[in-house]
DNA sequence: GCAAGGTC
């Protein structure tokens, strides 16, 4: 028999193929790593390897770390710059040491090592890490790598007779990566800080660290920051039109929205007057929908926890694990927004009858045949499902917090497996003088998922009254308006996240703990939406983290927010009480970001367009179209020259930090 | 004392 030696990213991955593999004939042993077992079993391969006599274990995600040798420890010298091209150690940390020694005296007695970590780019890169901790044991191993994306039985057992080769491109990319941002992160780190330290104040005592996702991420803070700041209001006017009717108020909508343009506004709104009467153009009534939400990603998981159950997104991702741990929850890592066709979703939905909240509607779907296969997003990681519950959890079993993610977790699924909302649309289009005015309205007909998600709601929901093609009226009011457009609102946890997804700033597993990095390196505070400072509408020359702002979320893109009628722009919601909390940079948040703005560099380090460009050079390596050698050698050559050209203008950044952190001068 | 990425 041939002896094989698997090895899994996780011990839970570990146990479930092993549990698919044999058939829930294995054997377990304890390892002298307290969370990691290994299982022995045998099973057939398929030519060429057949029946095999099978040890499973896993790791813990990566095995090893990278470091420069103990020479480069002072922070002054050698220079940090040094760090561009010093050597790097690969090392196995200690609390990875039993771990390996499991995998190298395991593989003394296999002869073939499968690797089954996760299908992605570091997922190929720990996979290099098992390989070379069993090559140490086994010079003649034979390395192969099972393709899965999911631990379904039958996919398992496809992949194990489907082996493939580890692809050394994506291990290439992750190991560029790594050293990257190992160099720049060390290097700006101590150039930051030794060189501002001697400004005092708070650059006295504290680390400025710089890394390639802290930084970006601070910008986008400091981004939204500005561009509230620097708002200025205008004004606008707009025509309003309201109609009754069967007891019914219509407002219907100018076509032109609002201009800027008092004396124009003017001279159309008498024409309309002059005209008396409306005319309907046109009536339309149509079934419409509001779409069901998407299977859940750990994006939107982070965002829908910060939104509606006060929490952070760390927090969201702390207690999502825990709950996954438990196995109630499948893993909360994902940016799969699709679900496999072969998966049993009515299998999972049947686990949540028990419950008294939602398991009417989950047997509903089942009995009631209201079963609907969920929508298919576009994003799939090929290495883990959506979001879904397990097994069911009575409420005693969790505490507050895992309640409240794990009924998020459910609910979202379930909404996932039931119909649309459905409605009926009516449009009334009328022209008044020569100007087009539209009302709208919608009937809900049927709730479905809505019932059982109560995050989303159909608002906008009236009845219109009867209006027919061609007939007059003579609108009950008809009034000019005047409005001030307000500024964008600072951004929200939900926001940021959203932003560092569009930028590729970090992963899901890590975007939340970047967030939490700025705030405790005193880059940015959160305050509560609305909350503090009393909200004086007019002023706006508080420094940075000084105060918040009493206004309103505004409703447009772009951050052209208007809110029509006399009264200008007030609460729009954002009142106290909603839990939201909004990010803020400190003045030295602001410094650091506009200090480096300010240099002659072509990109900023504040922006996230650099780390995009590496996560497209990553992609570049592993399609075969660049090399780690020639990505290490434009990068580090580009960031040395950002870092002596940060020395040249040190005192562009020092300025920079006196003006806004201590109020001095200009700072240009 | 420094990064970002895995996972517990």
């Amino acid at each position: 028999m041939t002896r094989v030696l698997c090895v899994a990213e996780k011990p839970s991955i570990a146990k479930a193929v092993a549990q698919h593999l044999s058939g829930g004939q294995y054997q377990t042993t304890p390892t002298s790593d307290k969370y990691i077992k290994n299982y022995t079993f045998t099973f057939n391969f398929g030519a060429p390897l057949g029946d095999s006599q099978v040890t499973m274990t896993a790791v813990r995600g990566h095995m090893t770390t990278a470091e420069f040798p103990d020479t480069y420890k002072s922070w002054s010298h050698p220079p940090p710059d040094s760090l561009f091209d010093a050597p790097i150690n690969t090392v196995i940390p200690s609390d990875c040491k039993a771990i390996a020694r499991n995998i190298e005296s395991q593989a003394r007695s296999a002869s073939v090592l499968i690797i089954w970590t996760d299908c992605d780019r570091e997922g190929e890169h720990i996979g290099s890490e098992i390989r070379d901790a069993a090559l140490k044991g086994n010079r003649n191993i034979q390395v192969k790598r099972a393709r899965f994306s999911n631990v379904e039985r039958s996919h398992i057992l496809s992949a194990a007779r489907r082996l493939v080769g580890l692809d050394q491109k994506q291990v290439d990319a992750v190991a560029a990566r790594i050293e990257l941002d190992l160099r720049i992160g060390f290097a700006f780190t101590r150039f930051l800080t030794n060189n501002l330290r001697p400004l005092g104040g708070p650059m006295g005592e504290l680390m400025i660290s710089y890394g390639s996702c802290q930084f970006p991420t601070l910008g986008f803070v400091v981004d939204r920051y500005f561009r509230v700041k620097n708002f200025v209001p205008e004004t606008f006017w707009s025509i309003k039109l309201v109609h009754e009717r069967e007891g019914m108020k219509v407002n219907f909508n100018w076509a032109r929205n609002r201009l800027f343009d008092r004396a124009a506004v003017t001279v159309i709104y008498e024409r309309c007057l002059r005209a008396r009467e409306a005319t309907v153009k046109k009536v339309q009534e149509k079934p419409t929908k509001k779409w069901k939400p998407l299977p859940l990603t750990t994006v939107e998981l982070q965002k829908m926890a910060t939104r509606f159950l006060r929490m952070t997104g760390q927090q969201a991702m702390t207690v999502a694990e825990k709950l996954y741990n438990k196995g109630f929850i499948s893993y909360p890592r994902t940016e799969t927004d699709r679900f496999d066709k072969a998966m049993n979703l009515r299998g999972l939905v049947e686990k949540q009858f028990p419950d008294g909240r939602w398991g009417p509607f989950a047997r509903e779907l089942i009995t009631g045949g209201k079963f609907n296969q969920p929508r298919e997003g576009k994003n799939d990681d090929k290495a883990h499902p959506p979001i879904h519950p397990i097994t069911y959890a009575a409420p005693t079993v969790l505490d507050e917090q895992e309640k409240k993610v794990y009924e998020f977790v459910v609910r979202r699924f379930l909404a996932c497996c039931s119909d649309d909302a459905k409605g009926m649309a009516t449009d009334v289009e009328v022209q008044y003088g020569e100007e087009m005015f539209a009302a709208h309205g919608v009937i809900v007909l049927e709730r479905n998922y809505l019932d059982v998600y109560p995050y989303e709601n159909w608002t906008g929901t009236a009845m219109l009254p009867k209006f027919t093609v061609g007939e007059r009226f003579e609108p009950t009011e008809a009034m000019m308006t005047e409005g001030k457009t307000s500024p964008p609102a600072y951004l929200t946890e939900a926001d940021l996240i959203a932003l560092m997804d569009a930028n590729g700033i970090g992963t899901d597993a890590t975007m939340a703990e970047h967030i939490e990095k700025i705030q405790e390196r005193k880059y940015v505070v959160t305050m509560p939406r609305g909350g503090g400072g009393g909200g004086g509408e007019e002023e706006d020359n508080e420094p940075p983290a000084a105060a918040g702002r009493g206004r309103g979320r505004g409703r447009g893109r772009g951050g052209r927010a208007a809110r029509g009628g006399r009264g200008g722009a007030r609460g729009g919601g954002g009142g106290g009480g909603s839990g939201v909390k909004e990010f803020i940079p400190t003045s030295l948040g602001v410094a650091l970001i506009m200090g480096f703005d300010r240099m002659s560099f072509e990109i900023s380090l504040g922006k996230p367009f650099l780390r995009k460009e590496t996560e497209l050079m990553m992609k570049a390596i592993c399609e075969g179209r660049s090399t780690k050698q020639e990505f290490l050698q434009r990068n580090i050559q580009q960031y040395r020259t950002v870092y002596h050209q940060s020395s040249a203008e040190l005192n562009i950044l020092r300025a920079a930090c006196r003006q806004y952190v201590f109020g001095n001068g200009n700072g240009q």
